[in-house]
DNA sequence: ATAAACTTTCAGAAATTATTGAAAGTTCAA
DNA sequence: TTGAACTTTCAATAATTTCTGAAAGTTTAT
């Protein structure tokens, strides 16, 4: 298989995955291609191979950005700006869902926890399900919630501790 | 708060984590009021209680069973279907990880190992870096894998001891 | 065999999400 | 201060996903 064709279907494999995992699929196609490039890239390089508008190209790079896991990258001389991204795996995954937790799950359990104080004080069984089962959910949460942190937090080790202990 | 007030927000919430996380909202919201209900529940309770269509609801029925985690409940004497949800989360959480885990990732993984056979023939930094992040990337995601295999197969204690590590 | 009770399907409608591209904004050299 | 080069925004449009509801299918009692 030629580079070329073997870099297109990366670049569309990934974006699918994102889209099944809740990233925008020209978001996931712009990191994908931003592993790839040895060199810094232009916002009209990516315009032109991923054939995406200026505006999703902006929008997709600065959603990158607030990821952590893409940097403007200034060529002395050029007035255009180049980005690149962080090619180390260990670096940029925990990155990515470091914030997607913190935007997505931790709302999720601030809800729990106040649901956690509601009383049955009727006394029915669908109250006593409800305490039951919110009570079970928060605790259940709140134990992923600490997981990821200690995985997603930079410079941690835990995740190849975790993979040399599960693995 | 009362507990009707307090069970629609926490159908509501669970919805929205649902879709940020990739799971359709009507399904998330049936699994969370089946969560809630302490008896066998029939397609026209949904129906009422979250004001969606037999469709949907039939759908999202058939989706939580798919992944495990609702099951027909019959009851004697009565010709209409009920259907329950299975209550504990160390359960039903692995077991919704564990479906997608199989349709979403493990074809991308595919892919990698496809990809990974590809040879820099070229000696261009294109390919370097292609082969570099492939090889990189599917390493990363195959112990991704198999962490994923190990925590949600059925009845293993691997989630609860990774809380015990890690928290 | 019939019909009532119930479930499933699926084409079209609605809602949501993603994308475009032109206009507005910014920066900078001259 | 001007205008060329570049970036950002955002209203409109397109694409995708979800949802509806009526029709078709199935099961069961008589």
């Amino acid at each position: 298989m030629e580079i070329q064709t073997a870099q297109e279907k990366f670049i569309e494999t990934w974006g699918n995955l994102g889209s099944s995992w809740g990233i925008n699929k020209s978001v996931a196609q712009v990191q994908a291609f931003l592993l790839l490039a040895p060199e810094p890239v232009s916002t009209d390089d990516i315009m032109e191979r991923l054939r995406i508008s200026r505006g999703n190209t902006n929008m997709s790079l600065r959603q990158l950005m607030d990821f952590g896991v893409v940097y403007k990258k200034n060529i002395p001389g050029e007035r255009k700006e180049y980005f690149v991204s962080e090619k180390d795996i260990w670096k940029w995954a925990p990155k990515i869902m470091a914030v997607r937790k913190q935007r997505e799950l931790n709302p999720i359990l601030e809800v729990l926890t106040e649901l956690k104080e509601v009383q049955n004080t009727a006394q029915t069984k669908e109250g006593a399900m409800f305490v039951q089962q919110v009570k079970e959910i928060e605790a259940f949460s709140s134990k992923v919630s600490k997981v990821a942190d200690k995985l997603c937090s930079p410079k941690s080790e835990m995740l190849r501790k975790l993979f040399k202990f599960f693995v």
